[in-house]
Order: structure tokens, then sequence, then C-alpha cells
DNA sequence: CTGTTAGCGCTTTCAC
DNA sequence: GTGAAAGCGCTAACAG
């Protein structure tokens, strides 16, 4: 392994000082044609790489936006983390990504390791860590929060107006004639979850639809946490027509345990998620669910990211999902919608 | 925003030199109980943090290593990022992610940034670069791949018997009784893809199956190219009772093909995949397929890395994906002409 | 336009 | 055990 070349050698074999060879790497300043021309050439030969933890230490800017994600794998987060790329992609600037997993000790953690690593910004996607923590943070670099409200940042926040959409599930739900509708919850611990479940509640009473505390099942927003609410669910006895999942994933879980029991969906059984996940087009049979523009999400956050970067303030909007009606959802059976079908 | 406090501020505040604020930050050497006192004391009153980036170049070292991923939002390498990450966890070595879309010259791009960054090792996971660039990168700094053969590393590649795979699925089969079996094809500009294939092919001739071209359909590994591919195998009104897919993408689309023509599964039609995606447990049915444990073969890859960069070689030992019968395969029906439709 | 000269923040001999 | 000093590789005034 041959020794790393580095800027004073090329500046040496080309004949110029190393200021020289600097700024025609960053074309801080003009150089002579014939100076530029020996200079690239000699970077091709000798195969010079910058070092950009050097330049990072030189100029004070590590040109690196710290990402701090829960769970990489999670499709959601995943999509996330995509847009953010996106966003970043063109600029001089590369996401360090860490995960959290929804603990408050590693998020710390992961904050720490990209505060040592000088990022120059960060971006949050949800988490428990307490607001004082990304307020902290947030006095040393500029700072954008996905999904969550942090006080005393909120013009920082880009945030998902989770009540509204289930708003409109019900809203949706109710208009097929479905009245007794059950729901599964998040994780509770997460801000969405608990404004998804809120959300429902509200609905359900605006819309005089009857709201039983035994229909309201709590899971944790994984697949098998779904399955397992709505077993217990049927278990129950009770009827309902419609089940209201506070995200895709659960949805899934709750599609299988009524695979299991021969019911139907969505001739016996309405069935609806939270998030569109891509896949969510191609259950069986497509889920009706609230779309949010995930990868468009974490492109706008990174924006805003440079953005701030570059002195500016941007607008953060709250986003607000989009109802996506496809064929998990009808006519509640027994209503006057289902008859006039 | 208050300015960075260096290592040198806590050594002034605490009436020592540097040197020695060094050698408790990384215990280098034995300090004097009072002195390490006194300058922990600092860095807490202070809120030091080290700076990564100095550390590095102070020592040659950055402490991260790079991952080459193709799409960060992918089910599959999402998952093998969380056995990455795990696998480097504990460690002082953090990941450095960056996507290269299946895009050669994307590919050269992220590599060129993370050699730049100074990583001190590499995991490669899958692309279509050539290996040559991955040679060159090799020559400078450990680098382990993963799912991919490059010539001239092979004792660096985690390799995954995609043939031997795929011949487990189509000795299920034949052992339900089904003859007539379709074959949707990923992406063949990726090796696996290739293989798979190949290993299909190879297994129903050894089985003594007919192979019928017209009954290959090419796809590119997504969930649309699965629908639509199997939307085509249909039209064609030849009979067959299975339908093999190259991943688990597009026999997530196959399903939802199969479920607009009304055609039961595993009842009229047998369906599999490859990787088993998280979520294949939840699809209706549960879906058979070939098991990777992608977490594990990144978290796998990481400790190989790590045992390079000690000085270690590893053994890399070819994986081989397991066979998860699931509810998706089933007896082949007495009619195979009544499948097709 | 270009070279010289200081650092950026940390580690690490090398003496004491 | 501990400090002084010399760099790691690059950038950015500052003079020419």
């Amino acid at each position: 392994m041959s020794a790393t070349v580095t800027l004073m050698h090329v500046a040496r074999e080309a004949g110029v000082s190393p200021s020289t060879v600097s700024r025609i790497l960053n074309g801080t300043a003009n150089v002579t044609p014939d100076k530029r021309e020996r200079v690239e050439a000699v970077i091709q030969r000798l195969n010079f790489v910058p070092n950009v933890q050097a330049q990072a230490l030189a100029n004070g800017r590590s040109f690196s936006v710290g990402v701090l994600t829960q769970n990489i794998s999670s499709p959601f987060y995943g999509e996330m983390l995509a847009g953010i790329e996106r966003g970043l992609e063109g600029s001089s600037y590369h996401p360090l990504v860490v995960s959290g997993h929804w603990n408050a000790g590693q998020e710390q953690q992961a904050l720490d390791l990209l505060m040592r690593r000088r990022v120059d910004a960060m971006i949050v996607l949800g988490g428990v860590i307490e607001d004082e923590a990304l307020q902290h943070v947030a006095a040393r670099v500029p700072l954008v929060a996905v999904g969550r409200q942090v006080v005393g940042l909120t013009e920082r926040c880009v945030l998902i107006d989770n009540r509204e959409g289930i708003r409109q599930v019900v809203r949706h739900l109710a208009e097929l004639g479905h009245r007794e509708v059950a729901y599964i919850s998040g994780l509770e611990t997460q801000q969405d979850a608990v404004e998804r479940r809120e959300g429902f509640e509200v609905a359900m009473r605006e819309l005089g639809l009857p709201l039983r505390p035994e229909l309201m099942q709590r899971g944790d927003y994984t697949e098998a946490s779904g399955e397992q609410a709505a077993a217990e669910l049927l278990a129950l006895d009770l009827p309902f027509t419609a089940l209201v999942c506070a995200n895709d994933q659960m949805a899934l879980g709750a599609r299988l345990a009524l695979y299991r029991r021969g019911i139907r969906v969505p001739q016996d059984m309405s069935l609806t998620g939270f998030d569109d996940l891509f896949s969510s087009r191609y259950t069986t049979p497509p889920l009706t669910t609230l779309h949010q523009a995930v990868n468009e999400l974490g492109q706008q956050a990174a924006e805003n990211v440079l953005r701030l970067l570059a002195g500016e303030s941007p607008p953060m909007t709250p986003y607000i999902p989009q109802l996506i009606i496809r064929e998990s959802t009808g006519p509640a059976p027994h209503s006057p919608a289902a008859a006039g079908q």
C-alpha cells in the first residue's frame, strides 16, 4: 500500500505552492491556465485525493449534516433518508446517519457522536429524547426536526397533521355507512401515536359515531402487534365493521389476523392504515391509507437545512397527509350504503 | 453561539498540558488521579467535545467505515445496513453510508466521496461497478463485498448461493406435484438475477420439468414489474400452476395480478419469492420464500471488516438461503388448465 | 496571480 | 508522570 499522496506532494511535483493547488481544487481564485493544467495533470497522475478531514479542520466546516433516524431499516424512515440524500445531492454536504432506535439513551449517544464529528447541521427524525437535548444541539448547529414538535424550536419543525389525517379516514368510513369502528393505536410513547389516537376519538365524536373503549386496542407500530391486536379485537365478539390502524405496518398484521379467520376485506370488514408505505399499493386488497410523501418530506427537510446553512430562514409548513382510497374499504355490511350497492 | 471549546481550553483551565488531556481522553498513559479528576471536571463544566476530524488527522485514522449501498430505502439493503450498524456497535468505528443506485457512475462517485473522507475500510453491497474500481479501493483500505463476486478479491466476498436457493424452491414445487412452472426474473444487469434465473433453469432440467421460454418473464425486481410480468404471463393463456419470482417484491406485485384475476393462492396457483423480507410473513397468504438472514449478513460483514482492520484474515463463507415454506404454495391443482384462468 | 506563513485541534515522540 | 514541540493535510490571510 503506497503512502497517501497529499496536496504537498502535488505542489512539489508541479512546481507550485500548496496554496495554488488548494486554489485550483476549490476554485477559490484564478490561476493561470498553464499552471492549472500542470497541476491537474499531476493530480491525475499521482491519483491525489484531497483529505476531507484536513479540509474540515482547516476551514471549520465538515460538510456533513447529521441525521438522527430511529430505525434505518424501517420502510418509513428508509424512504425519508432517501429523500434527505436527494435533497442534499448537488450541494457539497453529505448525510451522516445514526440510529436512535426510539431509545432516549441511544438517541443521546447518536447526537453526541454527530457532534463529535462536527456536523454542520442536524436533521432529527422523530425520536423520544427530551426537547432539551435537541435545544442544546440547536444552539450549536442549525437543526430541523421532522414529525416531532420541539418546544422552543417550533419554526424548525416539519410537522405532520396526524389528527387531520385520521379524521379523513373516519369521515370516509362514516360515508360508507360504518358506525362501529375499531382502532389499533401505535406506540404511545411517540407523539404521533398519541395524536392519531386522539384524532380518532375526536373524529368519531364529531361524526356522532359510538366510541367504545373496548374497541380501542394498543399496538406498537409493528406488524406483529397489529396482528395480535386485531386478534384480540376479534376475540371480543363485539360487532364492528371497520378497523382503523395507526400505521400501515399494523394494518398489514391485522390483515393477516382477518385472513386467518376468513373475514373478507372489504366485504366483511374495512381496513385502513396510515403512511402509505410503498408496498401498501400491493397488499391484497390494496390498502386504503393516508399518504405521506415521505420521500419529499425528507428532501424538503434537507433543502431547509441547506437554506439554514446559507443563512436563510425557510418556512416550515405543516404537512397534511392525503387520503388514498384503495380497495380495503367498502360499504359497511348491512348498511343502507351496502344495500344500495 | 459560544465558540467551540477545544482540548487546549480544557488544558489551560485545568492547569495541565494538552498532552495530559489527550492522554486522559484516550487512556494512552497513566495520569495521577488528582490531575485526571481535575481535567474530567473541567471537561464536564466546559462541555468539551473532542473533534473527531482533528483526531483523525493527527493519528491517521477516521474511525469510519464506508458503506456503498445501492438504495437506502430498499427493504433488503435497509435491513443489511441495520446489521452493519449492529456489527460495528461497540467498536469505535462508525458507518458512513452512500447510495450508488445500481449505477456505475454514481457508485464510482460514492466510492470517491468515501475515499476523500478517508474511511478506514469499505463495505460494498452489490452494485454494478466494474471489479477494477473495487480492486483499486481494496488496494488502499480493507474491503468486504457482500452479494457480489469481485475478481481478485474472492476471499473478501460474502457470497450468496442463489442457484442453490432457487433449486430448493423448484424442488419444493416439484414435490407438490407442479410441473408447469413460470418464472419472473430480476434485473439481469445484476449478478444475482442472472444466477437465480440460471439456477431455475438448471433445477427445472434436473427435476425433469418442462422449461418453456414463454413462461420465463423478465422483471426488474420491483413490485410493479412483478405485477406486469405476471399479467403478461397470465395473458399468454398457457397452463402453469406455480409462479417463481426472483425476489419477494416482485412476488408481491405478482400476487396483486393474481388477485385481480380472481386466481386463488395457493389453491389455483402457487407463488414463491426470494429474500424473505420482513413483511413477507404478512402477505395474504404468507409467502413461501427463501430466507436470507440479511441482518446477520450485514452484521457479519461488519465484524469481518473489524477483523481485517485488526490485521486478521477472517474466513468468508458463502451463505445458503433457507427455504421457508409458508402458505403461498400448495399441491398442484389436478387440472392444470383450470389454473391458468 | 502566487508564494509565505500561520494556524485548524489533536496526538505523539522525546526529554525531563 | 508530564510538558514541549513537531507535525497530520489543508486553507486563508498577507504580502508581493
